[in-house]
DNA sequence: TTGTAAGCGTTATCAT
DNA sequence: ATGATAACGCTTACAA
């Protein structure tokens, strides 16, 4: 291995001191165009390339942000992942990675090892709602620039990017409505504060256009997006449906991998998709895009989100003691063939 | 933004000095049972934790690696990711990642960035052929830990993982053949070292076993692997196979959205996939997993790629002097519906 | 315009 | 077993 060289040897070859270099590499204070030239080329001659560490030490800003995220093949997140990349990489920052297995105690381990890294901000996509909760975000963000995306808790004072994910389920809904469904379920995972934001919504939305007077009808499968939770879906569905006398005529799913499953269970039943039942998935993965027959959904436009929460966390980083703020991002409804 | 305490005030507040705090900290010298006591409540009373950017400074060593890839959202990148992950996070190391776009430029300046950052190792996944060939590669493995992920040039001397792709080729061929399919035709994208290779294992493979003298039927289509492939190797097929009087009756396809591709082609000539027609993919992302008809393919294992490479990339950091290594994975056959 | 020297928060060396 | 002190490679007053 061969040694790298540092800001003396150049200072010693081009017969100046360490700060005269120092001053050309950063530009930020005058040098003689004549010495200027003689350090660039000891520079050029030694390929000397600043030790970002040492530099980060004394300026106490690394020039680093971290993301936390459950996972990383996750379809929803990588996107989040890369809308957030997008928009970091021009700034000359660089992006720590971290995955947590939606696991709180791995949240926060690796939260710490964020902050003790000296990273400039944060960005956690789906943070765990306990993490949340406890007031852990809330310090976290008092200290150093934090965006949560996607999670959010009453009353705890983070920045926050979220999608309206009521508005994009009535839009959904009305959707429906208007396709002359009036027998609409709901199909959801276990658990997750966006699953039971959407039931809400989904609830609400009946009582109030007077449907269903019993509440409707909520499928429920284990958590997951997934391809597990695609044959979970499936067989939900095609047990609700039963003989295809089925209870309903139109269905909200989740996300896109039960809307998947559930169009293979009408499928089976040789029921006509986008006819005589409507299927709508939520988030638009690709797996809605790519489907055999395309699926409707509500696109959450996930690069998107991660752009802005990127942009908002560089404000934050711009100005740090500013006041926190909860951008809600509209969704849209994207119909399809079902 | 609140005060980060430092080794100094926990060691002023124990009344020791920061050697010693530093001796508790790292557990590599002893010290005595009571004055480990108290510089412990002094570290808990502060909330002390170590500055990991000076510790890096001083030891030259970052406990950080760094992941170049071209994207982070493609199916096949972000499952290496995973892998890379998964060994990775046990160790207490922590992760740049960087996308290039596959773009050289690119992949070079972020090259530059990760060493400047004193990352203590780097993988890449699917290098740029240009670099690789270069010598870029070479060099930088002389100086820091490197591992070469899905990409390879003759007489580069670097740490390569690779999956065999001529014997995944060759196996997917014979099943064919089993299957009784005597015209076989290959489906590729433009550029990419993969799809040589591929494409002269194709070839090599009819001119053995006496079939296609002419040299078989190559299908091509312009790059990539996203949903805009699926489209262009529907195209593609559809338009060979022309009236269904196909001129072949069995095709391996350089990744599984050509499959995907193909399989939609094949079905709006209603030919009956895995019986009159046999579609093989390559890569076994969850494109070929949850098609309409799971399509068979050849599985990368990409999750086992990014492990290995991780293991590998330790290994030459625990021992950086040793020499070089090509690890070379098996692929498997996933036959499914095609 | 340039040099000197202090300092960032650690660990490492050398005394004691 | 512990404390001084130098060092890591850089930036930044302060002086000249």
């Amino acid at each position: 291995m061969e040694h790298r060289s540092t800001i003396q040897e150049v200072a010693k070859r081009a017969g100046v001191s360490n700060s005269t270099v120092s001053r050309v590499l950063n530009k930020n204070y005058p040098v003689k165009e004549e010495t200027r030239k003689r350090v660039e080329e000891a520079i050029e001659a030694l390929q000397f390339k600043p030790n970002l560490l040492a530099r980060s030490l004394i300026q106490d800003k690394s020039h680093t942000i971290g993301i936390l995220t459950p996972s990383i093949e996750n379809l929803f997140f990588s996107q989040v992942v890369k809308g957030i990349d997008r928009h970091t990489r021009p700034q000359d920052y660089i992006t720590f990675l971290c995955t947590t297995d939606g696991d709180p105690g791995n949240e926060r381990r690796m939260l710490d090892t964020l902050l003790n890294r000296s990273v400039d901000g944060i960005i956690v996509i789906d943070p765990q709602t306990e993490n949340v909760k406890s007031g852990l975000y809330e310090k976290v963000g008092r200290r150093i620039p934090l965006v949560l995306v996607n999670g959010w808790y009453k009353g705890v004072d983070c920045n926050y990017v979220l999608n309206d994910e009521v508005a994009g389920a009535v839009e959904a809904l009305g959707h429906f409505l208007r396709e002359g469904h009036r027998r609409i379920a709901f199909l959801r995972g276990n658990r997750s504060h966006s699953y039971d934001v959407k039931e809400e919504a989904y609830r609400e939305f009946l009582a109030e256009e007077g449907l269903e007077p019993k509440g409707g009808q909520v499928l429920r499968i284990a958590d997951g997006n997934g391809q597990e939770t695609v044959e979970q879906a499936r067989r939900a569905v095609r047990e609700a449906l039963g003989d295809r006398q089925g209870t309903f005529d139109a269905l909200l799913c989740c996300n896109d991998w039960m809307a998947l499953g559930a169009l293979r269970a009408v499928r089976e039943l040789k029921l006509v998709p986008g006819r005589e039942i409507s299927i709508m998935g939520f988030d638009n993965t690709l797996i809605s895009e790519i489907a055999d027959i395309p699926i409707s959904t509500v696109d959450h436009h996930m690069t998107r989100l991660g752009q802005t929460a990127a942009q908002r966390l560089f404000e934050v980083i711009g100005e740090p003691k500013q006041k926190t703020r909860k951008i809600i991002m509209q969704t849209d409804l994207v119909i399809r063939s079902t």
